[in-house]
DNA sequence: AACTACGCCAACCGCAGCCGC
DNA sequence: AGCGGCTGCGGTTGGCGTAGT
């Protein structure tokens, strides 16, 4: 027996809405709020299925719904979202206020994969294609991506305490805020974040994930430079993980924010600085 | 001007998970 | 524990607008 309908659908309205239904629906939560998807059609007056108004609600007639164009940081963290999360566009959609999973989707599918694509970056695993042997499963095979994600990161996680007691890193760049809880920044905000002096110990308690990713890539490293003296110092990653959607978006970064942090830059490793 | 190809995005479909009974 | 109903999620589709020929 097969499964039973979200509702039954004969003689109930599909395709787009009318700004009459949108008003119908509008109201009705106004007054009502939505308790029950399910019954609300029918208590509203309107000829769709409950998961029809539900996602209209949500994704379009909501009133705290931002809309408009992504901004270059929404993009940056919703590709360093992705590279943690995989394609768990609600989970992405929840570090974004305001904007709805389908939407982020949607800008993933149109905007940001074709341009990390011409990058030379696979979208999925976020490693470059030439070194992406996960590319041909992954590309059918959505939960074998969000395994793979979760796999690096662990990963690069554990490679980082293995290493990090050994390193030290020093840094003029002004302190930022405390990160919040939902540890959402972006990894391209790394620079900033570091105090003077600070081991990549402390840096990694502090920064999750975001800092192995940096730290842990095998073909770029960071260079510091010390305004003061002009001296300057690079620190060439261990070469275990490959280069990243995190090296994109930390030269993006970097390259926006050039004169609020001149001492930093990234370079080829071993291109003699 | 007509036709085709392409891009964007709202909406749909079906599965999975949660929850109450 | 098992079942059924409801909701949420992610993949996919289809309509519309625009650019190209």
């Amino acid at each position: 027996m097969g499964r039973r309908p979200c509702c039954d659908k004969v003689g109930l309205k599909k395709g787009p809405w009318t700004a009459e239904e949108d008003k119908k629906l509008v109201n009705f939560i106004a007054n009502n709020g939505h308790c029950c998807w399910r019954l609300l059609p029918k208590l509203a007056g309107l000829l769709r299925c409950g998961k029809s108004c539900r996602l209209r609600w949500t994704n379009y007639l909501r009133p705290d719904l931002k809309r408009g164009v992504l901004s270059p940081s929404d993009e940056k963290l919703i590709i360093d979202l992705h590279a943690r999360m995989g394609n768990r566009w609600s989970k992405i959609a929840s570090h974004l206020p305001g904007r709805t999973d389908n939407e982020i989707k949607n800008y993933w599918n149109t905007y940001i994969k074709k341009k990390l694509m011409r990058m030379g970056i696979d979208p999925v695993t976020h490693l470059p294609l030439s070194e992406s042997p996960q590319l041909s499963q992954q590309d059918n095979n959505s939960a074998g991506a969000k395994d793979f994600c979760v796999d690096q990161a662990e990963t690069q996680k554990q490679i980082l305490h293995e290493k990090s007691s050994e390193i030290t890193i020093s840094n003029s760049a002004p302190q930022q805020e405390e990160p919040d809880q939902s540890n959402s920044f972006s990894s391209a905000e790394i620079p900033c974040k570091m105090e003077e002096s600070q081991s990549i110990q402390s840096w990694w308690e502090y920064s999750d994930i975001a800092a192995a990713d940096y730290f842990e890539n095998s073909e770029y490293g960071i260079t510091w430079f010390d305004p003061e003296s002009n001296m300057g110092s690079v620190f060439e990653s261990p070469g275990l993980i490959p280069p990243s959607s995190d090296f994109y978006n930390t030269h993006l970064f970097l390259q926006d924010n050039i004169n609020s942090f001149p001492p930093w830059e990234i370079q080829p490793a071993g291109s003699g600085l």
